[in-house]
DNA sequence: CCCCAATGTTCCATAACATGGAACCAGTGT
DNA sequence: ACACTGGTTCCATGTTATGGAACATTGGGG
């Protein structure tokens, strides 16, 4: 192995950032130590230099968190349209697939935000979303996001849209284990009569959602394709595009 | 100097990585080479070394961006959680000398969303904002971010909530271009009658504005506490929080 | 109050690894 | 076909990372 590929200092490093990065609360230094295996001493000289270059930063407890670089990045109006770049080959790929509109949404604050769209094939499909501010729980982004604990279901009443529209939380929990265990949700009918939606969740690598993809239409074109179909094919899609982002769902061995 | 302090192959390669970080357009290849003076050999090995890590990525064009694991931690909920605990001192110390309520804000797509506050130290002060939309036009906040273009004004009537609320589109940009001069925004009765707040900006090690902090309370005592004071006080404070995040605002010689 | 345990940091000899110059490869324009 | 820019691979060299052990520092517990 090893073709001989240098920066080893570098990748030990790397290693050192992405677990204190990806795991989302503070890591402290020992457990590092030993999670990555490397001797106390190397651990430390490479934590002081992620440390003077603001890629970590040791809080007053002496735990590990991402650095300011992180959070100038976070701060920065573009930082979501990267995972749009990333994402688009997948959403175009279900676009072709499906034929419908699909739609790339993050959590934020307390609300769903759409950052992308491919739009439908058909003229008649459903119109530019990204912006538009809508009941969360009526929709399959929203219902995928809640589902998996990217958000949290505000206290107070279910707007209701339609006559289809959950407006009984304790259904609506029922309804959000049920998307956990097909690992999709979908929303016929609940935020307009005869709009239709298909949603999958998108993992990042310690399994967290992070966002949502769906597929929206018409009711009727959406039925006759199939909603276990068109929620499967998501799952697939997206499986893909979680592995981009360095999710490995359980590992096959298969191919080296 | 160097009081032999080691990993200087990860302190290039955090080198290079911070230059694509706070760059927000993708750099190319042969602008890192020149702009940190390092062998083509090497850049290209650190930079192999960092994609392989997840940390840089590589678009279609050939340019480096920021790699998954910023967005991985970008698209977290608690990402503009670690900026509240950066900002936290300083908010404190705002609250404290300014005894009114104190706040923080992100600009995300096209809005300002609050992230943090320390309230105000009467009994009767700016109740909490967090998650509360309201136009931004009429906010001290919303001010600073259009003012340094951390955040595009949409295009349409600026909605009045008040005799003072700004309405005319073309004041309005004066207005802003006032606020670049002086440094911090003021919004007097513009949201609420009663209501007053001053804020200035936040900037990250490029000199972007990331954030702004507002001081609000009831008109009167923010009037009788001096409108210029608090703007000067604002901006001293956040100088201080803005070095925290690398910005260096024409570098004082001074103390070593 | 002292001693022990846990947690990190500094030292240092060793050699492994990163380094940069040059050769090399792939496009791209002319 | 040729020169040129932009980037990667090769390789001998010695600079620089490495890990064990000694050394701080902190924090209990008896």
């Amino acid at each position: 192995m090893s073709t001989q590929m240098g920066s080893q200092a570098v990748e030990r490093a790397s290693a050192l950032l992405s677990l204190i990065v990806e795991s989302g609360a503070p890591r402290t230094f020992s457990s590092l130590v030993d999670e990555l295996g490397l001797a106390k001493s190397t651990t430390s000289r490479l934590l002081q230099a992620l440390e003077r270059s603001r890629l970590v930063h040791r809080d007053r407890t002496g735990a590990f968190r991402p650095g300011v670089l992180f959070l100038v990045h976070a701060a920065r109006p573009s930082a979501l349209h990267d995972l749009s770049e990333l994402a688009r080959p997948t959403m175009e790929r279900l676009s072709e697939l499906s034929r419908e509109t699909v739609n790339l949404a993050v959590p934020r604050g307390n609300q769903v935000v759409q950052i992308d769209q491919v739009d439908s094939r058909y003229l008649i499909g459903a119109t530019s979303w990204v912006g538009v501010d809508v009941p969360a729980h009526c929709t399959a982004l929203g219902k995928v996001l809640y589902a998996y604990g990217a958000l949290q279901l505000p206290p107070g009443d279910l707007e209701c849209r339609t006559p289809h529209s959950p407006v009984d939380r304790r259904q609506f929990d029922h309804a959000l284990v049920e998307v956990r265990r097909r690992g999709w949700a979908a929303a016929l009918d609940e935020l307009e009569l005869g709009l239709a939606a298909v949603g999958a969740p998108v993992r990042a690598v310690d399994g967290t959602v992070i966002a949502a993809v769906s597929v929206s239409g018409p009711t009727s074109r959406v039925n006759d394709f199939g909603i276990p179909k068109l929620g499967d094919l998501l799952v697939a899609e997206l499986r893909g595009l979680s592995a981009l982002l360095g999710h490995h769902p359980a590992r096959k061995e298969g191919v080296a």
